[in-house]
RNA sequence: GGAGGAAUAGCGAAGUGGUCAAACGCGGCAGACUGUAAAUCUGUUCUUUCGGGUUCCGUGGUUCAAAUCCACGUUCCUCCA
């Protein structure tokens, strides 16, 4: 069993639960964030930096790296762990999320997805059964099902055709797949259609996967009750003894309201992503440091956090950074951002040992939203 | 001393009689970003009590109408002596 996961305590007033995950470089807690590393790189950080914002899994994307370097560059340098030097476990997403990011509806078949390479425009055919090859070559330590992720705003009829193919694939996934030393997760879809999304987690966990994933929120500027809503209707079919992972998810408030739940593992671009645009999470608030009125504010992000950013440098310093487009500001804001949702996922799950998931998120939220929250 | 050329918004630079408060780029100010085609994209950037007001080196002039044409001046650049 390449990985295995053990729940350990189920918080009192909520679904949120506190697990381990043993892995073979090391047993990690649940719940947790994952940051995105999709070209086999946490876009700016070293393994060095990855590690010490303590990050447990890292995500790794198949679609590009089957692009380039390619799977047999990576397999040649000895998996991806050797390839980016990096001895942690990885989770490599199937190309799913690249179906609906680069794909068009026509081009989907029973087959697979034909792309047009967003390098050169080629045109590539991605099956579940190359990106399962493509996976077990990289030898991530969890592979994902390949999936079709379809727009929220997708209709009844649509997203029904979808998930049954979407089943079909998942088989498909499962009987290409032979890395014994890697997990393979299941995905369930079915957009914000309860009896869909309890068919296709129902159907998901018949084919008996190592660990289930949540797919297709956060990705067509629904509303978050909608996308809570599509959380809780995919829950109650999945096995407690199994890994929960809610995809692509990673708003601070997003985090907290899938842990209380039940999910146990996120990924999310939008750490990285802001921090390259010049934003910072704080406890009290995103903040743009590109804004004037940082220009000599000598103080760090924040007093409280604990990482290398704001432990050695100041938000006028990291402003002119980031407005001189030095790589540097990036990557402390990146550091930061990412120690940021992984403190908070140590605190939630400080607060599930504690049956005090609810007062966290209330507490969390009164500063983090302010008056807007009390308002609510 | 002589001959040419140029002066446009914070900067660079289009525009060479009306459709010009003036393209575009940079800079400035804000906003967006959720399994990364994203160190990207969007808005805004003379002034205003939103009716308008005041602009294209300066001063006069031509014209119904001037950033645009004419005269003089100022400054800068190039070449010749």
């Amino acid at each position: 069993m390449p990985i295995n996961y053990e729940l350990i305590k189920k918080e009192k007033n909520t679904k949120a639960r506190l697990g381990s995950v043993k892995t073979s470089y090391g047993t990690y807690e649940t719940p947790m964030f994952m940051p995105v590393g999709t070209q086999a790189t946490v876009k700016t950080l070293s393994k060095e930096e990855i590690k010490e914002v303590n990050a447990g899994i890292i995500l790794c994307n198949t679609y590009h790296l089957w692009l380039r370097p390619s799977p047999d560059v990576v397999k040649k340098a000895g998996g991806l762990h050797k390839f980016m030097n990096f001895n942690g476990p990885i989770l490599t997403d199937s190309g799913g999320f690249q179906v609906f990011s680069l794909a068009k509806p026509k081009n989907i078949t029973e087959d697979g997805v034909t792309f047009k390479s967003h390098l050169n425009g080629d045109k590539l055919l991605l099956t579940p059964e190359k990106s399962i090859e493509i996976q077990n070559k990289l030898d991530s330590d969890i592979a994902m099902c390949f999936d079709e992720c379809p727009p929220a705003s997708a209709n009844y009829e649509y997203m029904k055709n979808s998930i049954e193919r979407t089943l079909r694939w998942a088989a498909r996934c499962k009987s290409a797949h032979n890395n014994p030393n890697q997990a393979l997760f299941g995905i369930v879809q079915g957009g914000y259609f309860e009896d869909l999304r309890a068919y296709s987690a129902k159907e998901t966990v018949k084919l008996d996967f190592d660990g289930y994933s949540i797919g297709g929120v956060a990705n067509d500027h629904e509303s978050k009750s909608d996308m809570y809503k599509a959380i809780d209707y995919s829950i109650p079919y999945l096995p407690e003894n199994k890994l929960r992972y809610l995809m692509g998810v990673g708003e601070p408030i997003d985090i907290i309201e899938g842990v209380i739940r039940g999910i146990d593992i996120f990924d999310c671009v939008l750490p990285t992503r802001l921090a390259r645009h010049g934003h910072a999470f704080t406890k009290d608030g995103k903040i743009n440091l590109k804004n004037a009125k940082y220009k000599e504010d000598f103080s760090p992000i924040s007093k409280e956090c604990d990482c290398y950013a704001c432990k050695n440098y100041t938000k006028a310093y990291i402003k002119h950074l980031i407005n001189a487009e030095e790589t540097l500001g990036a990557r402390l804001l990146s550091i930061h951002n990412i120690r940021f949702l992984i403190k908070m996922t140590e605190d939630l799950r400080n607060a599930i040992k504690e049956d005090k998931i609810l007062e966290f998120k209330d507490e969390f939220c009164r500063r983090y939203y302010g008056e807007d929250y009390d308002k609510e």
